[in-house]
Formats: structure tokens, C-alpha cells, sequence
DNA sequence: CCAAAACGAGAGCGGCGCTCCTGTTTCTGA
DNA sequence: TCAGAAACAGGAGCGCCGCTCTCGTTTTGG
């Protein structure tokens, strides 16, 4: 391409960047924004025919540019995949943040529902997207140190309205007692995210359970093993949730 | 197939079928033979290198054959792909099945979960065929109708452990209403799969509650969400499993 | 102002799923 | 019994794919 690089012409979805990324010189801004036009065809790609259908030559040819061109910006198919799984962590995680701010005053267990309706929603509107994160991973792929902190925003936003009822007093905590080697595990954990003691081990369990139910119970749904059993999925889901917000101590 | 088809369940890697697979001549044995080691032969590749690395084409060369004439056996990649999976539901299912029976006589809670062990313990062995069923689907999502008899196998196992308790009369369990539009949702299933009226609403809901969060708790610690977060699974395990065992009215 | 770095294009390698064609082997029934 | 039908294996080939290497150009920074 000539100097003054397309860039400005790109992005049939991506581009809009501009603002707040002012840095450097021409070269910078064009790699800027080639490698969002990259990861927003990426994205258009993945939402229409799945994960493993995406083509960086495919990607090329729609950006008019050769397709090894591309491997300036990603090292290869896997590194783009991951970008795209830290992007999607992000956003789902925004999603339940905007429904945690979003229901702020309400009781515990409305806001609960409304984070866990956050998290399904993105699903259903992310199907592959959720299925690059919470589904198969891919062979040989390794979860780089980038996506941790993204993959933990969505069930932090849940552990919030745990941990705010513990302090105000309303919870109805299930006051069973955990085997040591749980409570040890526990108790690390709580040191390492910050919650405090009064959420106990009990809770905790049930709290890392809990996760992985609602996170079940959205992937059956997507996944599509809910076929021909569940007719009714909104009200189906709101039920389901409810329970495994009591069974973390949020009352109703 | 033919009269007294295969059944003979194959062995690990491929031949060994011989006994009890005497129907037709000459074709139709190696037709079932060579059809068998494809699907080893595939088993094998899929264990050690994952679902999107499974070639045709490396499946032809082990057995010394041109890589079209796999296509006299399976249509397509999707096709082969689809036998894995009926396979794999197969095999949980008949792992399920034999940790019920093997726990026969013994207290409820005890068989519910040996059980989930049994699915557990089936997924950390076969983890690449766990993720092809209960991953992200693969082939553009579309489960043949050949899929769902298999497919329910497994989970059918633990209802019969819950309709049994019930039948007993030593079931507690959570007596909620459901909405009207979930109540009928639930008529239908108990209809379909013979459940008597005993199991009540709130309990065939939390059922499937409880199958999706058991699949969400094998999915996550096979697909990498509880790294650094549980470090004592098998405990974590058996606690959160015998909650869901509580919380569809299994007694302790 | 010029060397160094970044870049885009093109050719090419090996592998893939899949199709078509050809020649051979087995099966079938008049 | 024996020819036609059907099933089969091999080979060549098409259009993809990820990825690498080279080469000429453009931008950058000392």
C-alpha cells in the first residue's frame, strides 16, 4: 500500500478507534489500526461460521492484502485466537459489571439474577465467542498469563453481591462444615481475591460450585444439550438461578 | 449392517473382532473390520492430538491405504467425527451404568455419588471425547437424531437413583413451587421418559439443575477454569456432588 | 542523510478435505 | 456357470489452509 496507508478506509466493521490513541507517528497508527480491522473481521468470521473455520487467508483477501501480510501483526492463527478469547473474556466481563452497576440498590438476590441474566444473555447474543472460552480448548493451546485477569471479571461481579450480603448481615449462609484439605484451599483463595472472613469456607465452596453451574447451565443451553428437554429456557434459567443463589447464602 | 451385526464392541486399537461377527462373506467382514480400525485408529489420534487435528488423510497413511478410499467408509469427516461421538456417549453412558449397578443395595447418596465419580473419572481418562460431546460443537452444530438415545444414558442413571429414593419414600425433597410454564416443561419430560408422578416439579427441575451443574464441574476442571483456583479436586468434587445430591432430595 | 527497522507482495512448501476416473475384486442371479 | 452389477482401492488433481522466505519499498530515528 502507498504511504498515506488506506488505514482510513479499512474497517468495514472495525475502525472507529481514533480517539484516545493519538500515539506516534503514521506507521504506529496504521499497525493500530490494521490489527483492530484484523481482529474485527476476525470476530465477523468467528460469529458466522464458528472457530475453527477461521482463515487468516480469508481474512486477507477481505482486507485486500496478501495473506502473509498478516503475520506482521499475529504470529500466527493461535496468537489472533487468543486476542479474540481476551476480548471476548472482556467483554462478557463488562457485560456483568454494566448488570452489577446497573442494578445497584436493588436486593442481593436481584442483582444476582440480573448478573447471571448478563452472563447468558452475552451467550446467546456470543455464541462463538462464549464457545472460544467456555467450550472445548483448542489442541496444544496454552492459556497465556493475559487471560486470567480477564476470564475472573464476570465471576467477580458475582462474588460482590456475595460478599456485600455477608457484610451487611442478610445472607443465609448453608453452615456446613468443608473437609481440611477444602478449607485449606479456601483459605488461600480468599486471601489471594481479597474476601473477607466472614464469608466462610462453606460459602466459598458452594460459591466456586455455583460457578460452574451457571456457567453449566448457559453451555447446555448453547451447547445444545438442552434440546427437546428444556421447552421453557428464560424461565427455566431465572428458576435454576435463583436456587444456586440461595445455595450461596443470598436470601430471597 | 448386517444379520448378526459386529456388536462385538471392537478392541482398543482395531481387529480383534472375529468372535461372534460371522455374518456374510468375504467384503462384508473386512467391510466391518476396516471400518472398526478407522474409528480406533481415529479414537487413538483424537486422544493425543484433539478434535480439529483429526486427519483423514493420517488415518489412511497408518493403515496404508490411499485416502480415498476412507470415503468408502465414512462419507465425510463430519461423518466420522459423528460415529466418535456416538461412541463417546456410548462409553460414558456404559461407565455410568456400571458404577450403578456395581453400587447396588448401597444407600442412596453413596451410589449418587459413585456415580458422578464414574462421569468424572470417565472425562479425566477420555478427555479429547468428553470435549467433543460436551464442548463447543464442532460440525457447525447439528446432532443427528442417532445422538440423543446415547446421549441421555448417562444422565439417566442418576434419575434412576433419584426416582428410586423417591418410590422408597426416604427422599427430602425441596418442596417449591415452580412457575405454571415450567410445571407443564417438566409434565412433558416425566411423560417421555416414564418418571412416575412421586417426583414431584420442583424436583425434575432441580434435576436438570443438577445435570448441568455436575457436566459444569467436570467441564471446568477438563477445560482448565479451576487452574489455580481448586487445587483438591477430587475432594472439591465429592463435596460439591454431594450437594447437587442434596439438592434433589438424595438423603445423607 | 543514511542505515536500520518495519512493511507488503509474491512465490512456494506441505498438508488438508474431497472428487473424479480407472482398473480390479467380489457378489449376485438368470 | 458366467456375465453384469456392485463394491472396492489407487492415483491424480482441485481448491483451500497455515506458514515461511525473499525481495523491493517505505518509514523511522540517530
Amino acid at each position: 500500500m502507498g504511504p498515506a496507508v488506506g488505514a482510513a478506509s479499512v474497517g468495514s466493521t472495525a475502525a472507529a478507534i481514533s480517539v484516545g490513541t493519538t500515539g506516534g507517528g503514521i506507521r504506529e497508527r496504521a499497525r493500530r489500526e490494521l490489527t483492530a480491522a484484523i481482529k474485527a473481521l476476525a470476530r465477523q468470521q468467528l460469529a458466522t461460521s464458528g472457530a475453527d473455520c477461521l482463515s487468516l487467508r480469508a481474512i486477507a483477501r477481505e482486507l485486500d492484502m496478501a495473506s502473509s501480510a498478516i503475520y506482521r501483526y499475529f504470529a500466527s492463527r493461535d496468537e489472533l485466537l487468543t486476542a479474540l478469547v481476551i476480548d471476548a473474556y472482556n467483554d462478557l466481563g463488562a457485560a456483568a459489571e454494566d448488570a452489577l452497576a446497573a442494578s445497584a440498590g436493588q436486593p442481593a438476590m436481584s442483582r444476582w439474577v440480573s448478573v447471571c441474566r448478563a452472563v447468558r444473555t452475552w451467550g446467546l447474543n456470543h455464541q462463538h465467542e462464549y464457545g472460544l472460552i467456555y467450550g472445548t480448548p483448542v489442541p496444544g493451546y496454552r492459556a497465556p498469563r493475559d487471560t486470567v485477569a480477564p476470564a475472573g471479571r464476570a465471576v467477580l461481579a458475582l462474588v460482590e453481591i456475595i460478599v456485600n450480603a455477608h457484610e451487611q448481615g442478610i445472607a443465609r449462609p448453608p453452615n456446613e462444615a468443608v473437609p481440611a484439605a477444602i478449607s485449606a484451599n479456601m483459605a488461600r483463595l480468599r486471601n489471594e481475591l481479597g474476601i473477607p472472613l466472614i464469608v466462610g469456607d462453606g460459602v466459598m465452596t458452594a460459591m466456586i460450585s455455583m460457578w460452574a453451574g451457571l456457567f453449566g447451565l448457559v453451555s447446555f443451553e448453547l451447547f445444545g444439550q438442552f434440546h427437546g428437554i428444556v421447552d421453557v429456557r428464560d424461565d427455566f434459567f431465572d428458576h435454576s438461578v435463583t436456587r444456586l443463589g440461595r445455595s450461596v447464602g443470598i436470601p430471597d
